[in-house]
DNA sequence: TGTACATCAGTGAACGCGCGTTCACTGATGTAC
DNA sequence: TGTACATCAGTGAACGCGCGTTCACTGATGTAC
């Protein structure tokens, strides 16, 4: 938070960024499972129990990492966003999954630890949810814009919410995406599974023998989606 | 494939589906990750190189849990499917729906053995691939019967199918669901996913905060997938 | 400005545990004549 | 039906490796007076 003062301090910000920086390249290329902290202090030249000094744990190290990767993808959509006009709705949609599938992509061991399967042993605390807001912020904020300009289509065939799904989607609403109905926003919560799932379909294997061009294949799904969203191209 | 005969084969076969009965219940209880040679062989009273007498190695092991969990997902929604009436097609698409994501909900470890991130150094041989398209099968089946009933909506707004796409398609469509045209089996190939989607959010923990309601939730987007890909209610 | 004391980083050894896989061997079961 | 031989299951020891975490300690850096 605050700047680092002290000489010690600037140290041990950098040394934990340095164990970060390894503990990433680590997860790159193994996987989240083989993350190791006497690895670690191996390769920065420590003894493994200096690790001690700066995480308190092995998995206060995986939260740190799967916060900075949050942030990372978060960031990054973040940017494909801001690049497009603000009123062209459905391109800053697009815009947004085609970086969510880009960052996958060039990171699928920090995306399978953020959208796969559970490191075993490992319980994410809530220290995370900020972090994994941001990309999911950035999806909403394209349909509250929208919204706002009078531009999402209503909803062809309207059926009606069951009541806890409503409570749901009004509070999504309330926090994301103030002044979206209902309706659409339990369409855009599809749309966000939908585009996470195609992801990891292409990254975990599913689409094997089946999509020859994801990139091509992503693309039109996901305006596939902008349609059912409500997005106006 | 054939039936045992000497009475050795036969405590093979026994032996060999213990194995595999242990194996499965620690990949339920701690995931495929925990999955150890030593602690199976602990369980079944054996020394754990006696473990390579029926399989070569772990990989091999994980390979037949793999197929066997394939198999279970797949007569599970085969037999959901098979008891809605055979014209009821947006019927058949939530009754296997429902049952793919009970059957998650029931065996998380072995959903996310299927479905999650790659286990770390394990490649997944094709010999999984014939028990993994069981569920696919079923999922295109319906909108096949749709599709020769006349009873498949045409879709409202056409987005041109890149070509590649196309291709893929029109590959599919022959494989599983002859008689679809490609809109239709790409659309399909989005709900599909879109189904996965929804359940690995729910167990990989991205609905905390967010859904209240996981089945009911479930229930209403499976209906509006059905309708996306044009099954009739 | 100089000194005494507190704070902190890093060491090295140890605890206690786990794993997959190989190999020479024993003894039981099945097969062929 | 009885015997010789081949097949196979299971043993037990070993190889070589990994890990997270604790703890008493040394020595350097920072702080207060």
């Amino acid at each position: 938070m605050s700047v680092p003062r002290t000489a010690r301090e600037r140290v041990r910000a950098e040394i934990i960024a340095e164990i970060k920086a390894v503990a990433r390249d680590q997860v790159a290329s193994a996987g989240a499972a083989a993350l190791s902290l006497r690895a670690i202090a191996r390769e920065l030249g420590m003894v493994s129990s200096a690790i001690y000094r700066y995480f308190p744990s092995r998995d206060d190290l995986l939260t740190a990492l799967i916060i900075d990767s949050y942030d990372a993808i978060g960031a990054t959509v973040e940017r494909a966003d801001a690049l497009v006009r603000r009123d062209d709705h459905a391109g800053r949609w697009v815009a947004a999954c085609r970086a969510i599938r880009s960052w996958a992509v060039d990171n699928p061991h920090e995306y399978a630890l953020l959208y796969g399967s559970p490191v075993p042993g490992y319980r994410a605390p809530q220290d995370t949810v900020p972090a994994a807001t941001r990309t999911a912020a950035v999806l909403s904020g394209v349909v509250r814009d929208a919204a706002a300009a009078g531009a999402l289509a209503p909803a062809a065939e309207l059926a009606p919410l069951p009541a806890a799904l409503a409570a749901d989607a009004a509070r999504l609403a309330e926090a994301l995406m103030p002044g979206v109905g209902e309706e659409h926003v339990t369409r855009s919560l599809l749309a966000w599974t939908a585009v996470f799932g195609t992801v990891s379909f292409e990254l975990f294997g599913q689409y094997n023998n089946v999509i020859s061009d994801y990139g091509e294949a992503f693309d039109h799904q996901v305006r596939q989606l902008a349609g059912y969203v409500g997005l106006i191209t």
